[in-house]
RNA sequence: UCCGCAGUAGCUCAAUCGGCAGAGCAAUCGGCUGUUAACCGAUGGGUUCUAGGUUCGAGUCCUAGCUGCGGAGCCA
């Protein structure tokens, strides 16, 4: 150092060295985030939110904006946040994945990359009701070449966070070596078998509590005491592929054979993280996607545009949303997402 | 919405069976000091979340509510 100049006295400081409260942590958010904890993750989540779009640009896929305001939901009414818009009901978007398949048919691969909105009441350590996804969708995609798209973008996330920020990650305390096995293929599991294997873990536990949490029959979708279950059979994360029709959005290709079954995956990460990915190909008879709306109970109006793009020249397509958040929170191995986001919107937290 | 736990000084917490509400850190003042979460002494600091109830007496027990935390459901 060969120079010294005072550019503020400071005030006291409102976090010391001490043990703080969670509460008081988050009301001092903008505060907190000059903390070297907060410091470490938000360097890991610029790093691996970078290698999501380097992977993506590099691997025929272009970058194109979807709305945020939207007039309709893609996938159910329930868990949207309304807002006013001029004399109309608009809503915040919670996906964009309906826009880049109008947007694949100009473009073949895109991706949307942005904030969504949840008005969901969650309460646990993998929600926020505004967090960040990364949205690729591609044309002329089946559902195998999508899970082979999917294993290599999150291991190139995950390997470059390794490589550029082993500092931030080292600094965090994470097990560096479980990040190391993160490369393709993953394990891929049907849904039939995934019920069997939850079953055979059921029958096995002591655990009284656990018994009771990881019922489950063919049919229901999965909580979140059965993902971990599942996944804690793995090193890596694993596919559970073909979910049933009926508990999946209406969008989805049907099993070919299996009406029940849709050709959708989900990638659950490993050491409890839970979902990081859902992807799906999506339906291409215009005649069944009409169908599917009604039975969702889904007003025909603000979905003809959608089922227009079956009409006037479709091709077999797929894509998958990667929740940013959730992802960097495993990497990082955090016990909760809200660190993750610079400043956390959570069901009682809109402030700072 | 449901289940569980918690709410006491600016922060983190203690208070035995229901019996005078305390400590550390922070603050203020003084001292000491090549420190790096410094040290020593002194001082100030409280609607014990709110509203009722039981009791001679409630931080403590009961009822309702509020807030937070953890989990479930829902989802990425």
């Amino acid at each position: 150092m060969s120079d010294l100049q005072v550019v503020q006295i400071a005030a006291e400081y409102p976090i010391t060295p001490k043990e703080h409260g969670v509460e008081f942590l988050m009301d001092n958010r903008h505060l907190w985030l000059r903390s070297s904890r907060q410091w470490a993750v938000q360097r890991v989540r610029s790093t691996a939110m970078r290698a999501m779009r380097e992977w993506l640009d590099t691997h025929g896929c272009m970058e194109v904006s979807t709305p945020i305001l939207t007039p309709a939901a893609a996938e159910g009414t329930t868990t949207l946040f309304p807002v006013e818009y001029f004399e109309q009901q608009a809503y915040l978007a919670q996906t964009g994945q309906l826009y880049n398949e109008a947007n694949i048919f100009a473009f073949k691969g895109v991706y949307c990359f942005g904030p969504t909105f949840r008005a969901e009441k969650s309460k646990t350590r993998r929600h926020l009701t505004e967090f960040w996804m990364i949205e690729p969708e591609m044309a002329y995609c089946d559902l195998d070449q999508l899970l082979e798209i999917e294993e290599q973008f999150v291991s190139h996330v995950v390997q470059t966070c390794l490589k550029d920020r082993a500092v931030e990650l080292k600094y965090l305390g994470r097990e560096l070596n479980k990040l190391a096995n993160i490369m393709p293929p993953f394990p891929r599991i049907r849904y039939d078998e995934a019920i069997e294997r939850i079953k055979q873990l059921q029958s096995e536990t002591a655990d009284l509590e656990q018994k009771e949490l990881l019922n489950i029959e063919w049919g229901d979708d999965f909580g979140s005491p059965h993902e971990t279950a599942l996944t804690q059979q793995f090193d890596r994360p694993v596919f559970v592929v073909g979910y049933p029709t009926a508990v999946k959005a209406f969008y989805m290709e049907p099993w070919p054979g299996r009406p029940e079954v849709c050709k959708s995956a989900d990638l659950l990460a490993p050491e409890g993280y839970g979902e990081i990915i859902g992807g799906s190909e999506r339906m291409s008879d215009p005649n069944l996607l009409i169908q599917r709306i009604q039975e969702h109970g889904l007003p025909m109006e603000p979905y003809q545009w959608y089922v227009d793009l079956r009409k006037y020249g479709s091709v077999p397509h797929s894509g998958f949303g990667l929740g940013v958040e959730r992802t960097v929170s495993w990497i990082c191995g955090l016990e909760h997402i809200r660190e993750v986001s610079p400043f956390p919107r959570l069901i009682n937290r809109l402030y700072p």
